[in-house]
DNA sequence: CAATTCTATTGGTCGGATGTTTGTTTTCGC
DNA sequence: GCGAAAACAAACATCCGACCAATAGAATTG
């Protein structure tokens, strides 16, 4: 195994093992490089590599830290990845969220609160079929990650958050507005609502699920 | 933004835009140093961030290539993160499996070959009450992971193996063997992979969230 | 055809110049 | 003397370029 590969492995364990915990200052890279064997210039790769996946924050001229690691972070690093998997299977992308949210929206009827349902009710009410493309898909991821979040599963939220790509979502809205059909898919929002509003678990997640598979049947034509 | 990072992102650019595509090879360092505009060494860190991530192969001696970018390799990159969140959410990443595996044992009941039944049906036939922790967990992985797979998706493949994490799986199956319901369990796959082979997919989805719930339970209370 | 040499490329190290942040000390006004 | 503003110092990450080592693959040679 490389060096740069092995101080990677090192500063994970030192993670894992508690030896350092969330927030935790790590040593200069001077000494670090010292403790783990390695030159200064090895370290600092590792080092930029856990920074990408968000598990060591740098701040220059002051050091080096170890992130809050909440599941939250995790969906940075999984859009990341799932960035460069674009056109190869959004499909399958889309079936697995199509498994997740209908789940995630049963969760979150049980759950949500007043203010919840308010900001669902808020995203929606800002826009119409005239609205632009690009505030549409910021509607839409909107709309879905707070559904997400009311699921009140911070992994199932990031990873949900995660698969979302706004690449993907630009390319859909652009066809749905294309097609005129804007004011079916905010009507089904609205739906979807209503149905958590009256905490219908099964109602929504059906309506979920619905709503998933038409955007997905109308990609399926458009790819 | 640091030029480290901006390297990053211009390499991630000219991955997503088709000017770099899967299996082909980036220019030499130094080269391409050059026509990004920084040093080596900074490219170097820009490089070894992505090649953990499992978007670039860097081969010593011959050059460095763009990785198949298969969903597969998320899992690897998925699971290097849920490591680092050990302890802290187990509890929510197995509400998260308990959505996605009994869909994806739905999803295979319906297409799982004579080929992948024999592989389940061997992956338990090779254990018993007294078999190691050790080989009972590579057990589980691969049973969990060969559902997973006939399921057919190979995001939902990777996203669940991505969740599952040696470290949990070792401390569950621990505790399983103190409680010697290793037997019970075992019972339980065996269930699963009759109701595959039956086609049953409403049982081999029940039976799978029976299953994990019953782990998580156990969890639950040794938490 | 096989062994050897050559060449291109990444792996790793070092040290130095630079920029940033934080906290401290000093200075200034009142 | 007190408080606020400004100058200063220390700690630290950033970035660079040069250097040699290790390796893979191609070219050469026997």
């Amino acid at each position: 195994m490389a060096v740069t590969d092995e101080a990677i492995t090192k500063i994970k364990d030192m993670i894992i093992s508690g030896e350092l915990a969330a927030g935790d200052r790590l040593p200069p890279e001077k000494e670090l490089s010292e403790k783990l064997g390695l030159s200064r210039s090895s370290l600092r790769e590792a080092v930029k590599a856990l920074e990408i996946i968000r598990v060591l924050d740098v701040r220059r001229g002051d050091g080096t830290y170890v992130t809050s690691l909440e599941p939250k972070l995790l969906a940075e690093a999984l859009t990341f990845i799932v960035d460069l998997h674009q056109d190869k299977s959004i499909l399958e992308i889309f079936e697995v969220r199509r498994i997740l949210e209908p789940a995630a929206a049963a969760m979150a009827a049980g759950r949500i609160t007043a203010e919840q349902i308010a900001a669902l009710r808020a995203s929606v009410a800002g826009i119409s079929a005239d609205t632009g493309v690009e505030a549409l898909v910021e509607h839409d991821l909107l709309f879905h990650s707070l559904i997400a979040t009311a699921a009140n599963n911070s992994y199932l939220t990031s990873v949900l958050d995660g698969l979302n790509s706004n690449t993907v979502r630009a390319r859909v809205w652009r066809g749905i507005t294309q097609d005129a059909a804007v004011d079916r898919t905010l009507t089904e929002h609205i739906g979807i609502v209503d149905a958590l509003a009256r905490g219908d678990a099964e109602l929504a997640k059906a309506l979920l699920t619905v709503h998933i598979s038409g955007v997905e049947h109308w990609l399926r034509q458009a790819l």
